[in-house]
DNA sequence: ATTCTTCCTTAGAATGATTCTAAACTGTTG
DNA sequence: CAACAGTTTAGAATCATTCTAAGGAAGAAT
């Protein structure tokens, strides 16, 4: 059967980008399966397994151009390394601080109330909550 | 006028840190001056500008060793560095992602409702809430 | 199809924050 | 004040990420 790559190349021509052999091999490793947090080291890792020839430039070019276009979001938690995640959705995370996993929180089931007024001349862009878990 | 070295001495003895010349004059810097963010480099400048002599590596270490002790607090909002808060309560943050900006939102004003009980094995160390802000 | 133009990819160097190393130093205790 | 454990430090080392310059590929025009 014929791999459905025509869905992402369709995805990637909506937001504007030009859909290359690289980028349509990310989008499928990125949204083929489900919601996920991956780095970019990551992501080279999968693509090498999976056969697909990609710099690491390219990797973190790519995931910027995916965030940008609003396919990707980025997370940050943890200072030393950028996780990307694939819920582009309103929601929230749990983070292990001792192993560094990910996890998602429902958007809907987190309220935040009170977040004051922003500076003048500022808008909100997003609220992010991170609730940090270590081992009991 | 004596510099209250003294209160700086003593507050980290009772951290149990040695009081040493460095830490002393890093934590009069620190906590002489009401609620900060810091970063390293910042504070390396700070400490050369009033005629402290510290090595980078020093500031990495001290400032490490005063968040254990919970003197200080990172503040991970980021990824390209790390932020020091002196402000220890409890509280949230604006950060403002184009000029890297970061304020203190008082956590008696905002509240945060519906956390799902950590995965088992973990328990909550503490719930971040990131106000992202963009230039309007 | 071929050409042209523009956008992409890439290897490798460069950057920048942070950490490490090993040696010299200093606070504390006996 | 001697001795030890904890500190500081310069400089090298690390690591994620970005930059650079050059060759390659997608889309439009011919």
């Amino acid at each position: 059967m014929a791999p459905k790559t025509a869905v992402y190349t369709d995805r990637l021509r909506k937001a504007g980008l030009r859909p290359t052999r690289q980028r349509v091999a990310l989008a499928q490793l990125l949204f083929g399966r489900g919601d996920r947090h991956v780095t970019a080291e990551g992501l080279h890792e999968e693509a090498a397994a999976s056969g697909v020839t990609v710099s690491l430039a390219t990797i973190y070019n790519t995931m910027h151009q995916f965030t940008r276009a609003g396919l990707l979001r980025d997370v940050t938690v943890d200072g030393a390394r950028t996780y990307f995640d694939t819920n582009i959705g309103d929601h929230h995370h749990f983070y292990c601080e001792d192993d560094g996993t990910l996890m998602d929180i429902d958007g809907a089931a987190i309220a935040v109330a009170g977040v004051p007024t922003p500076p003048h001349g500022a808008k909100v862009d997003r609220v992010d909550v991170i609730v940090r878990l270590k081992r009991r």
